[in-house]
RNA sequence: CGGGGCGUAGUGUAACGGUAGCACGAGUCCUUUGGGAGGAUUUAGUCCGAGUUCAAAUCUCGGCGCCCCGACCA
């Protein structure tokens, strides 16, 4: 994609206000434009890195047999009625009426209605486990939105629902997920720990979260880096244990986290309030259960940001970055150089590569530079005068201080394997 | 929802109650071209509404918005 072509300028100056990393950075790299706090749109750069990691959310939860769907984000009132939380989540729900005084909400999630479907989709024992996610919009009415995108109003979310005739079936797929969560977040450049959650509205014992280590995160989490083991603060303090109770010689350390997935086992609570059942095998009417589980994507890729930066910018993760590399042509803009770039250029582009090419006319090397290294990728690609009369490139990765020299073929060899 | 801070060109910042200025950006022209280049020229602003005053960006009140701390966070 040429950088000349597209909707997207990066500032000079840091947004006054923001403090939170994320948000200076992205905001700044013009990944992301903020329409309101909490609210954000996500420009070209923005929306490939979103793109990217609801890519690797889809194929892991595929991997997992589970298929995908698209609900509504308009809700009647009366589909949240029999849970009862119509009232319980009347704080951070956006409830209003339309034009004819229906009451209706947007989303904050999605059992009750997931529930109504499989109703009318589930009759016996034979048609379980079923296991469905979507990828979606999901609005809450946040008393305070804050820290960039790490907490939105208006949010995409990952939530995934399974239906199981029993318990046994549900760990089981519980345990499958868990390992997939992990999955999501390494391919997303980020450590992730598993708490038990002591909170929570429902399911209050049967929920785990998942936690990744940064100082902009909301939790407090103690976490022992021998082994992994990780206890939620509510839990550890209850408990006071000073070394790790899995691996013994640990020690307990309190870290800031912040919660980027959450599990549940939700057992019949919403089954029941929809009617879903199913006839087992003695042709008893048995309620479904069910477990959900959620990913917050903006969130994940704003702690990606807040986990991968320096001093000059953003450093993406390899599988999230928006392009993997940036082509940056330098000097003065001379026909046989245009010319080099462009072949340079259509080289990468031959071999799949997914380069971003910085084509920008007047423009000093030096902000060429430093908008690349704001921006991030993890590639840079530099061609001018020095690199024409060699007939090579100049190659440095974002996150090493050496550049090296080398030859367009060898190059794309190298990152193609 | 409690507490605090803050709203001035696109961005970042000045201006005692008295001419709204500077830098960057953007437009035009010339020069420059490996770490945010230089010159000439143009462009564009006091969040909204009341009040006090001869006079308000500045003081008062209300609203709206943003950020931070806390509470909250299926």
């Amino acid at each position: 994609m040429r950088q000349s072509e597209i909707l997207f300028k990066t500032q000079k100056t840091y947004p006054k206000d923001e403090v939170a990393v994320n948000a200076q950075l992205l905001i700044k790299a013009n990944f992301v434009n903020k329409l309101m706090a909490g609210v954000y749109s996500f420009l070209p750069l923005g929306f490939r890195v979103r793109s990217k990691i609801i890519s690797i959310i889809r194929e892991e939860m595929n991997s997992l047999g589970a298929s995908e769907i698209l609900m509504p984000s308009l809700h009647p009132k009366s589909a949240w009625e029999k849970s009862g939380r119509w009232e319980g989540l009347s704080k951070i729900m956006y409830q209003f009426q339309d034009h004819s005084g229906r009451d209706v909400g947007l989303g904050v999630t999605h059992e009750e209605i997931v529930a109504l479907i499989a109703q009318g989709i589930i009759d016996s024992y034979a048609d379980l486990p079923k296991y469905v996610y979507q990828i979606q919009a999901k609005f809450r009415d946040e008393p305070r939105a804050k820290s960039g995108i790490l907490r939105g109003r208006e949010f995409t979310m990952k939530d995934m629902y399974s239906f199981h005739t029993d318990e046994k079936s549900l760990d089981d797929f519980y345990e499958e997920t868990k390992k997939a969560y992990q999955r999501v977040f390494e391919r997303c450049g980020l450590k992730s720990y598993i708490t038990e959650a002591s909170g929570g509205d429902f399911s209050k014992n049967y929920s785990h979260e998942f936690m990744v280590e940064t100082e902009a995160g909301e939790d407090e989490t103690y976490l022992c880096r021998l082994c992994g083991f990780a206890r939620n603060k509510e839990i550890a303090d209850f408990r006071k244990d000073e070394n790790c109770p899995k691996c013994g010689s640990g020690v307990l350390e309190k870290v800031k986290t912040v919660e980027v997935g959450n599990i549940f086992k939700l057992g019949t609570k919403y089954s029941e309030a929809a009617d879903l059942n199913f006839k087992n095998n003695e042709g008893h009417l048995k309620p479904v259960v069910m477990g959900s589980y959620g990913i917050g994507v903006e969130r994940l890729m704003g702690t990606a940001v807040e986990v991968h930066n320096d001093k000059n910018g953003i450093i993406w993760p390899e599988e999230i970055a928006p392009f993997k590399v940036h082509l940056l042509s330098v000097g003065e803009d001379k026909e046989d150089l245009q010319k080099f770039a462009e072949a340079v250029y259509n080289e990468f582009e031959k071999s799949g590569l997914e380069v971003l090419f910085d084509d920008r006319k007047k423009m000093s090397a030096g902000e060429k530079f430093y908008d690349a290294d704001l921006v991030g990728l993890p590639f840079r690609v530099v061609v001018s005068e020095k690199m024409l009369v060699q007939d090579k490139i100049e190659v440095k990765k974002r996150s090493e201080k050496e550049s090296r020299v080398l030859k367009v073929k060898d190059f794309i060899k190298e990152i193609s394997k």
